[in-house]
DNA sequence: TCCAAGTACCTGCATATGCATCTATTGCCA
DNA sequence: TGGCAATAGATGCATATGCAGGTACTTGGA
């Protein structure tokens, strides 16, 4: 027997199965214009209600940077405002639109379907389990970096 | 109790987990001058031989077009070359060059960290539990979306 | 043989993601 | 109070990912 039979990198396997399942998600939310980040952005905000770009980044597990590219297109579309913080003018405080929250509502739907499409094919109890065992994962402390140690 | 408590869209869940990992692997594979995309097409083409393009986009569960692009890079530093097939010159056969089996190589120490990093926060078996789940999320079957039902 | 389908890939565009670097503010303290 | 470290974003660059649409090649008949 070879040494390395099946996929052994953690991440790769991460991958393949994120983009499987974005595959599901952008084809059947496609109908409601929002793609599955910009949604899970979308409703991170509504949860939040005005949240700062870096609270919304951490939320989501997105550098910061990233999080500004990401907004661009939804401040671009009209479906959020992005303003200074009046107490920390360093602060960007970032909120829905009428046309964002009514994206996100007819959006609902298409992702229910995908959910249950998703779910069907895969188990919904196993769905759960697995949702848990991500949350966790996303989480994780790793140790810091070599170039992170004091000196 | 409120509705939607904890995250309930198992793309979101997954995105945001693949998120972590990815800053992982990518800062230790840093050193090796690839990305964990990079590495995993890599590694397959080795397992391959000389696939194409096709094949290596299904093993890698990829659009062809992304696939095109990712390996881009990869031709442009030397690590691989793209051929035509002589039996159907349509196809692509890649191959990984010396100095990409070279590379491949030397990111081996840096993946092994990796690896162990995560393990030792996540636990070596619920690791290879969770792959081998991922792997058949990777593999799973929708269905059909509604425009490729037959008239 | 010749052409219509079908297959395999390529290009351009748009979003997704993160690093290095830069700018604007705030806070701390000598 | 003057100035510098720390904080929060913003920008530019590079890769990651997929869709729409275009090109090159093969194949199965008429």
């Amino acid at each position: 027997m070879v040494k390395t039979e099946p996929g052994r990198c953690n991440l790769t396997a991460l991958r393949k199965a994120t983009r499987r399942v974005s595959q599901l998600y952008d084809q059947v939310l496609a109908t409601s214009g929002l793609r599955g980040t910009q949604r899970a952005i979308l409703v991170h905000i509504r949860r939040s209600g005005a949240p700062t770009m870096g609270e919304l980044a951490a939320a989501l597990v997105l550098d910061r940077t990233a999080l500004n590219h990401n907004l661009k297109p939804l401040e671009r579309d009209g479906l959020l405002t992005i303003t200074v913080d009046k107490n920390d003018r360093r602060s960007r405080l970032v909120r829905l639109t009428k046309r964002g929250e009514a994206r996100l509502d007819e959006s609902q739907a298409a992702w229910r379907g995908a959910q249950e499409r998703f779910e069907t094919a895969f188990g919904a109890k196993q769905a759960a389990d697995l949702r848990q065992t991500l949350e966790r994962i996303a989480a994780l402390e790793f140790g810091e970096r070599a170039a992170d140690l004091p000196a």
